[in-house]
DNA sequence: TTTCTTATGGTTTATTTGACCACAAGTATA
DNA sequence: TATACTTGTGGTCAAATAAACCATAAGAAA
């Protein structure tokens, strides 16, 4: 017999920095630690409805950009037994979203990626392997609009790409290559209070997504 | 508690046909049922050292191609309590396998694609879920080579990517492209015993592909 | 020798890319 | 009001790439 937990790997997108959701532990002998935030999965559920379950109460969001990752099952990951853990990952718009600590945290907190403390149990590779996969992911896929707010420029895309590829681009040929995908809907509004000319707004267009999807696409820059 | 096991979604490719492995169940209440190749987790091992062990004992070969592909956790998903499976992704080399039934399977057979029975549980989702998994990896990585034999023409490559994808290709450019990438080795061999003009016989390169696979790059044809 | 099949290596044209420029539109500062 | 500064936006041009297609070479079989 073995125990299951999972495990969720959340990433937000704020002032140009990746960020990742942390707790602290408010009980049990790893109290005071920071890790990702997780929990039991329930004999009745589904382990996508666990994941599900478990990032409302965390996050009080609930239809959000959720996916599994990967299992984790090294067999001493766990120092009190057998546990394996299935990671998931999500990907958040920081607008619509408050931090607050749950119901076994002590403290929830966004963390920059390049300043993630030592966490509990394998933890740090689980969001070493999350990292790798958001950046493979993000190339074959717009998953990245899910780290936006609804409205957003160009340069505010171009720079979530850049920031997570960790890569510098030509704003005219980001214009032109994104635009051409014609997955971008222009609005009629314009950035405000701004100290420079303000750009146009986009939102995401999910229907033309997906019949790209279907013929098979990717998302090269 | 949960229980957990382990199924193998193990492709082969044979006469430009895509096959997959199946066994019959030789114990319990399925007897006779088809069904993907799989077993319990032990307490001590880790999951992938489990699915490469029931791999091993299924088909004698280790040190193939194995991925771990997805948990599939609905609750009712097993009909005798709560059961938990972590699905891998299997590719093997025909010419390197003989099929020989396991320890607690009566039979095993490959199948085409093509003509799937029903199987138990909820393999087929799984095996569905594979296919799809295959489709996509083939176009980001070169993972078809896990296929073929080591020594291949580029005619018999061409088919595995059409076969797979369901697509048809022009010979023509489908080499300029592939050569163009380098991952392909030429040798000093060609085709035997066929009634036309022999192809010469490529390998791939692990090495190239390791160094191109750290840049980032895309298998589109 | 002829015929057939497949391998292999072009050519040509259209499309895409990458690097870079120029100016517009708006804000901030003097 | 004038000037500098920042960011958005559109465009050019040369180089690289892709798609469609053709031509011939190499071998096997009749």
């Amino acid at each position: 017999m073995n125990s299951i937990t999972i495990d969720c790997v959340i990433f937000g997108f704020d002032k140009g920095m990746l960020e990742v959701l942390l707790v602290q532990h408010g009980e049990g002998i790893r109290k005071g630690e920071w890790g990702l935030p997780g929990g039991w999965i329930r004999e009745e559920e589904s382990i996508d409805n666990a994941a599900h379950r478990l990032l409302a109460d965390l996050t009080g969001l609930d239809d959000i950009y959720l996916e599994q990752l990967k299992a984790f099952g090294e067999p001493d990951r766990f120092p009190l037994g057998r546990v394996i853990t299935i990671g998931y990952f999500a990907l958040i718009k920081r607008e619509d979203y408050n931090v607050r600590a749950g119901f076994t945290a002590s403290d929830a907190k966004w963390y920059k990626i390049s300043e993630i403390p030592k966490l509990i149990y394998d933890h740090n590779k689980i969001l070493d392997y999350s990292l790798e996969h958001l950046r493979n992911r993000v190339r074959q896929a717009p998953v990245g609009f899910n780290l936006l707010p609804e409205k957003f420029t160009l340069f505010e895309l171009m720079k979530l790409y850049e920031e997570i590829l960790g890569i510098e681009m030509d704003k005219s040929n980001f214009r032109r290559k994104i635009l051409k995908m014609k997955l971008l809907v222009q609005l009629d509004e314009k950035q405000k209070d701004v100290s420079h000319r303000a750009a146009k707004l986009y939102e995401f267009d999910q229907k033309i997504y997906e019949k790209l999807t279907k013929k098979g696409f990717n998302f090269e820059f």
